[in-house]
DNA sequence: TATTTTTTCACCCGATTGAGGTATGGAAAA
DNA sequence: TTTTCCATACCTCAATCGGGTGAAAAAATA
């Protein structure tokens, strides 16, 4: 069967431009295309599609808002971001929403067909430029220093359940309860963590559990 | 001019392959093969390239310490991973190391020519399912999740500053010798900060700190 | 099989923390 | 000018936490 794509698009030229590329290629279908994204609930249930084209400049709504909307609503649409815009904010924001791809619109038809089957195929098509952007941004973000080797902490899983208990702010005694195991072992398994990780406190533990992503 | 590719490959064949690839298309020049990367800086001297082709499973040194290495004395050139291997940890190593592109080794040899074309260009290439993964990854660790508009948390600045000593890893005492104020001052501040971040401890308040950027 | 590691539980002690309240001076905003 | 916010400081009380010791199953490994 077609992969259905919904087009939202304030641009009337653009819009029917991308609808003739959908339209013209086999195994695409444009199940419908939109000016904006009001009532984009139903306008989502009469599309019905596989994956959203999105541009990200909109009036009324912008593609951000909406695709934080259809990725809370419709978790199995994949949104393929495109826009003019490349600076990082916007990809940034795009990314977080929980968009699928991030193309340009200089992007050709050949190459959006191609991410269009992409996206619908659970990969992540970005312009060049793009990849390159959340590359950066990956790197400035990452919440590991990545020189230090020598600071390799083995944690049991258990121990490593614990923590991730704690980050999610557990105190001890929720942690007993939903790990089954009683207080008294949550108190020892903590204490192991805290000589492995060489901190004294839960908050160190925490902060060094999530900078070294040992959770 | 053609792209200088230099590369560094343990098993025989794929390395030949790629060689033949490279040697074998307009615009690009394979300037040197390396099956390890022993004594690297010797042997980027000699190679002298734009491009490194990096596999991840090598003997003596893995790709991405090696990665870290070129990245570090080589910043101009740009380094392409290519690995069999697609587990999250990887990727988000050689992408930390300062990967520039990261493709797999199924890739065909049009796009692999491709890849050594874009991150030429400043890209980044990435196989379709590294790219999903990569905004997946992305979207865990992003700091801030910028949908919950409700949720600002507005600190003063004595507020914020204390909040930063307290994911330091200070105990109050230390927060109160190091701002200079009495410990109750701090718990006090302490308090006012637990009641606006809606949270009941120390480490809820540190994660909140470092998940919503405040410190 | 024997040995090590992991997981489990218990008790003690002293220090720390969290929650509640009260209060004062100053700065900024209304 | 009054009010609001911020920073400062102190008090009490109960609960929790961190450190230490000890020990016994269970699981993994040699």
């Amino acid at each position: 069967m077609d992969i259905k794509v919904a087009i939202f698009e304030d641009n009337k030229l653009m819009r029917e431009g991308y609808e003739a590329i959908c339209n013209g290629t086999p195994g695409i279908t444009c199940s419908a295309v939109f000016h904006d994204c009001m009532d984009i609930d139903h306008k989502m249930r009469k599309a019905d599609p596989h994956v959203v084209l999105m541009d990200i400049e909109m009036p009324e709504m912008n593609g951000i808002t909406a695709t934080r909307i259809l990725v809370k609503d419709w978790p199995e649409v994949k949104i393929l971001i495109q826009t003019v815009f490349e600076d990082d904010d916007k990809i940034f924001d795009a990314i977080c929403a929980g968009a699928s791809g991030y193309i340009l619109k200089s992007t050709s038809p050949a190459r959006l067909v191609e991410a269009i089957n992409e996206v619908y195929n659970g990969g992540s098509p970005m312009s060049p430029y793009i990849a390159s952007r959340v590359l950066k941004l990956f790197q400035k973000f990452a919440p590991v220093i990545p020189g230090d080797e020598e600071e390799k902490f083995v944690l049991s899983s258990r121990e490593k359940e614990i923590l991730s208990l704690m980050v999610e702010g557990n105190n001890l005694h929720a942690i007993a309860d939903k790990s089954f195991i009683s207080y008294e072992t949550v108190r020892t398994h903590v204490k192991r963590i805290y000589k492995k990780l060489h901190v004294a406190s839960a908050s160190e533990a925490v902060v060094k559990a999530i900078r070294q992503r040992l959770v």
